[in-house]
DNA sequence: CTGTTAGCGCCTTCAT
DNA sequence: ATGAAGGCGCTAACAG
């Protein structure tokens, strides 16, 4: 008869242990003001009932959802992929779910699932980058909600921020290049518009070359999606400038792979005519020949301490709300003292 | 004063429109029923007052959560992360969240997720592989939860399963290098323990290479996780068997491509001494040098699809249940006729 | 240490 | 087309 559609409910529990309801709920939270033999029977007829909780019943008595929300440009590009998985992974040895959206870049698009999140009862939400509407983070803000920024170390007045400068490592790139002697350079940014990201590596780098007396005029600065396909392109572009560079910066490492490829297609050789340089250090890093100079991303650790940040404390959350994590220059075989 | 907590509820706004709640709750909902000055007046009050619906009291009142979990192996691989990215997009379309959860390819920690994810309200949920805990399934089936199997084209009774025949791949590749003159010939599986996509395509190939006659007892088979080094130490040993293969199939492009990798540090020429052929077409297969034959897996597509069912009715669902898609042979550089 | 009581915020009959 | 009332399953006081 009775085969009930969901199943069990607490007060199922509570029947078949001969106990109140209360103590069910006291058991299942692990309230430790519990005869242990009323324990064991509530845990006993919790188990043969196969009873499950009802998360919307206890998010709605208790408003606490154990539940966070992460809003990322894309799962399809490793740096984000790693991040999420770092972040999950932490999140869920504390039983917290992680709801992912992604924004595919779009603030606009990233707002509405911002307010999906918060209507699911996100209790904090992982962004990517500072640059976000307005509107997203006064909701957040409104609603009680922490955030936190990855990919940059720059944290807002209410959310906290775990990352790196951007503009730091474009400058360590461009330093890096310069002193192997280059003075003609080149660079393949990412998509600037919206992404704060893209644009402080690509400022750092100008800034820095500039500040070595380099006439940023003479410098060609493209832009690309993290695509082979605009690698190649894009180095296209940079290498038929008048001048052309002998060594170029590439705000990807799937830009810098894509670059490489143009030039052996062109035949031009690297590091000998040009070096290139990538930035996140994926695994494909090793896989180009040469083997790609880049500058090394902590994907994982910046998931992983954004979990840490969000299983805080409010009080332990201060000393936690502005991580930058240090950026370091992998050299591999792409990139030589510059020609001559 | 009262700046609140969480902030308007759906009374607040009731209040403010100067109707019911039951009519703004029609309004929230779509329900045509409603004059149209009515339904404006709300929706200005709830723009207003910057309502946001509590999603557990909906979820709590209507069974209706509009959750999915997703329980893979990790997001540290790009193949299953560009699944989760299909999943996700479709289903954000739909206003539906997903949960992620990472099982590390262990069977027993998928239960536990699962159990979370059931606690959660998630009303489907997607797995990848046909190898599970009988008590996973016997749990969803008994909460009624719908699941999808990915990566795999072969159904349970109860659930559906949208992927490709692994036996079926791990053929098209025998097959191929027999007809390319291969007799002697060596396979790079994935970790098969618990994982039957990896241990289909290894019978697969073995099946198919019996089938022409050779015989197994001399065809080396290793396994790796899916990692550079893995490739790497794996390629060794199938190159030092006394048989030294003319033909390695690899269970992933990582591992082909650590396999590569291995073959120009020993000064083994690829495809002149020896062919490889990974397995996913990931964009790494285009980056190795020789580029990489490989079998390409509709990853996006599942995850596209696998929402597809999710989304869609029980009486369309019959149509969806058992989804095979097709697997392609992406023929480059990596693969030659047997030498001599 | 355990039970009783009273909602959390919303949707959904049932009236009107 | 709208309103009134009840309760979804659970937990947080408060008693006892």
């Amino acid at each position: 008869m009775d085969t009930e559609d969901g199943g069990a409910k607490l007060i199922d529990v509570a029947r078949l242990a001969n106990c109140s309801p209360a103590t069910v709920s006291r058991v299942l939270n692990g309230n430790p003001t519990v005869n242990e033999t009323v324990r064991e029977r509530v845990a006993r007829a919790a188990r043969d009932l196969g009873y499950v909780p009802n998360g919307s019943a206890r998010a709605l008595r208790s408003t606490r959802t154990r539940l966070v929300g992460a809003i990322i440009p894309t799962l399809d590009h490793a740096i984000y992929a790693t991040m999420v998985d770092g972040l999950q992974a932490r999140l869920a040895e504390k039983n917290v779910s992680l709801i992912i959206n992604t924004s595919t870049y779009d603030i606009d698009l990233e707002y509405e699932q911002a307010r999906l999140l918060v209507e699911r009862g996100a209790e904090s939400i992982v962004l990517v980058g500072s640059t976000h509407r307005s509107e997203t983070l006064a909701m957040l803000e409104q609603k009680r909600i922490g955030y936190v920024y990855t990919y940059t170390s720059r944290a807002t007045e209410a959310g906290a921020a775990v990352g790196f400068d951007n503009e730091k490592a474009g400058r360590t790139a461009a330093r890096y290049l310069l002193d192997l002697g280059h003075t003609r350079l080149g660079m393949i940014a990412g998509i600037t518009q919206d992404n704060d990201r893209a644009a402080g590596r690509r400022d750092g780098f100008l800034n820095e070359l500039e500040r070595s007396g380099i006439d940023l005029a003479s410098v060609p600065v493209v832009e690309g999606a993290y695509r082979l396909d605009d690698g190649k392109t894009g180095m296209k572009r940079v290498m038929e400038d008048r001048r052309r560079p002998t060594a170029v910066f590439c705000g990807s490492d799937i830009l810098a792979a894509g670059a490489i490829k143009y030039c052996h297609g062109a035949g031009i050789a690297v590091p000998g005519e040009v070096s290139i340089v990538g930035f996140d250090n994926l695994e494909i890093a090793e896989l180009t020949s040469p083997e790609l100079t880049t500058l090394e991303v902590p994907a994982r650790d910046m998931g992983r301490i954004a979990a840490d940040y969000i299983l805080a404390s409010p009080s332990q959350r201060l000393h936690l709300r502005q991580r930058e994590l240090a950026i370091r220059l992998v050299v591999r075989e792409s990139t030589a003292v510059a020609p001559r």
